[in-house]
DNA sequence: GATGAATGAGTCTTCATTCAT
DNA sequence: TATGAATGAAGACTCATTCAT
């Protein structure tokens, strides 16, 4: 199921695991990286936020490439485990399981740090092509289809007019999407633009959705 | 009209040469900036890219800070003006010119280099906080406020029910903006995962749109 | 003619040359790596004592092995060709010839800093076999060359009994090579052990060779 | 006997416990001095072909350069030891024993690893003095005396002509400590330069020698 | 104005040394 | 006694910035 980009991504040579001090080291990196880039994150304020020495970032990663790869992957693989199950959706009807899956949505990624990753590999895709990869084929394409497949249900329950799921998938996902990057960029350093709550906005973009899905 | 963010990034002391500046200066560098981001672009690539050496660059700015808010600022501007002219629009019923409202951001923003600039904001927006309040309250708001304008215009004709324009707004944005950045990032290094062209795209979008408004 | 290690060493991709400056640089590092070895030579004190910042190390090499192939090749390159004509000797009977070779070679080598060379590359042989085929190649087989043309000469006068001269040439070497070497290593930390002068040995040793190769 | 040099080297303050000082990490160390020279030797690596932690050469050495001298030390000191009663000749004839004497330093040293110990020295004279000098004042000028003594008997016998033993020492051990040091540097690296195996070059060398020592 | 050689502060990375277990 | 995780000083290398030409 997993990409040629996912195995490349996914399984480095380099691994080290005396798993437990590596995630905090990995937190603390995700978070800096996540705030300032690749480029402008110090290994020396990793070390400083997750209270060790430089030197000690060395003993579990090779490189700060290193560290980089394995703060983005060590924190997408859960999510897309976890987000693997969500599929298994419950047997709500199609209009109700789509305002389920977008409050799951933004409850599980766009309000939390993890929206910050979609930042990251975003401003860093350029550099680091694989990790842009892995990202699109394993995470947004799993996404995409889950969305797609409570659109197709109820295009087969008959609620939904006949459309094409697919092509309508991303334009169902940018406004979420883009209110998680808009979070941790520019929303970070001004007042909300957003007139309404995460929840009004869902809300609303439903409620639209159903509208024009009407048959 | 301009906001204190907006003064703070437009108008810096230590800019005096702006007449003389040139452009291939700005473009090159905007380029390095938007692919690779701030930290990681090196002035002497800039410099190769403009097809001079790397002291000319200082003849014209005074750091590397002040080429990058030069850079983004000066593709701003021209952007924001002529922007301001797109809102004076035709006498076209209001679903005519939704529809050539986002044609015509595609066409100018979109398909165009200045969709990294969006991209660029929003990975530096947490070094650069003025830049992006700038961004923020110049560009993106401007423009929001041409969508907003059409919508209640549509509202007043009795075209489209009476919605909370403002907060929709957004969600009508997000599928462009969201399909600009992805192009200037993962889009890069990965074949598409969008099914259908920009255009097409743009027709289910005011499509669906529309469908919501109905009365 | 070069063999491949020669090649190899000898034609480096890495090139640079704005010659004049680089040759200072060459000659400050190859003073300290003979000192003191390539690993425990820091490009801190190559550049203080070549009156150079750091950074412009980086000019004109790529890396800290870089320089150090450089002062070495730079160095023996020159070498090897003066020895070239060295080859074309005079008419000298083949005895007068022989302690004329190894007084030219002590003048040359012994009593210069290149004989350091020698020390400093079986030093770091191991570390840099290509460097060492190179010298094994180029420099010490030319060397011995010459050597064995006068004792073949001497044969062939009639002067000399037969002998397998390429066997032997290696014990008539031997003690110059070695006094270089210690000159350039223990007798640099020691009140000398050899009782009698470089010159004088050389009489000694041509004598002894001499007198054993008596027909 | 001894030098105030070796007594500098011989018997530092810091060491106590040599009784209890695992051979093996010596051995591990010298060898990869030997292979790499003092700066390039990393300690990780001494450990790991020990097989022991690398703390746990800190319960038997104060300092990489306290394992460093101990090892040349104690490879050193059995050396001479050894040596000492080799100058207990047998009562051969000057001409018989000088052959013995050189076929037994080859074996001993010349086609051992401990040949590797002459180009340590060599190689770090300058960063270690102290050792440097021990090793001339203890190895090598008792090393030349046995050698010296043999001649000096043959002298006496009427054996030999008269000549300047100490002076000729040098000459006639040139070319098997060349050869020992060669083993262990360039020759590791390239197919032999030499046309005869060591055996066969010490009896040329013998038989130069006693020719030209011929009354 | 324009150049590009030179600088040196800043970062990544290594590795001898320590110390809690 | 033995371990190996942790440390931090040291050293290679980069790159924004300066300046003589």
């Amino acid at each position: 199921m997993s990409t040629p980009a996912a195995e490349a991504f996914k399984a480095p040579r380099w691994e080290r695991r005396k798993d437990s001090r590596p995630a905090e080291l990995l937190q603390a990196a995700l978070d800096l990286f996540v705030e300032r880039g690749f480029a402008a994150t110090r290994l020396d304020d990793v070390a400083k936020r997750a209270g060790v020495s430089k030197g000690t970032l060395y003993l579990y990663f090779s490189s700060k490439e290193d560290i980089f790869k394995a703060s983005v992957r060590e924190t997408i693989v859960p999510m897309i485990e976890a987000f693997g199950e969500t599929v298994n959706q419950s047997d709500l009807p199609a209009d109700k399981l789509l305002r389920a899956f977008f409050m799951e949505w933004w409850n599980s990624f766009g309000a939390t740090k993890l929206s910050g990753l979609v930042k990251l590999i975003m401003a860093e895709a350029n550099n680091f092509p694989e990790m842009a990869r892995f990202f699109n084929d394993e995470v947004i394409a799993l996404n995409l289809r889950v969305l797609i497949d409570i659109a197709d249900k109820g295009v087969a329950e008959g609620r939904f007019r006949k459309v094409d799921t697919e092509a309508h998938s991303h334009l169902w996902m940018a406004p979420l999407v883009m209110r998680a990057i808009w979070s941790q960029s520019v929303g970070n350093v001004c007042t909300s633009m957003y007139m309404v709550s995460a929840e009004e906005m869902i809300d609303l973009h439903v409620d639209q959705i159903l509208r024009s899905l009407r048959p």
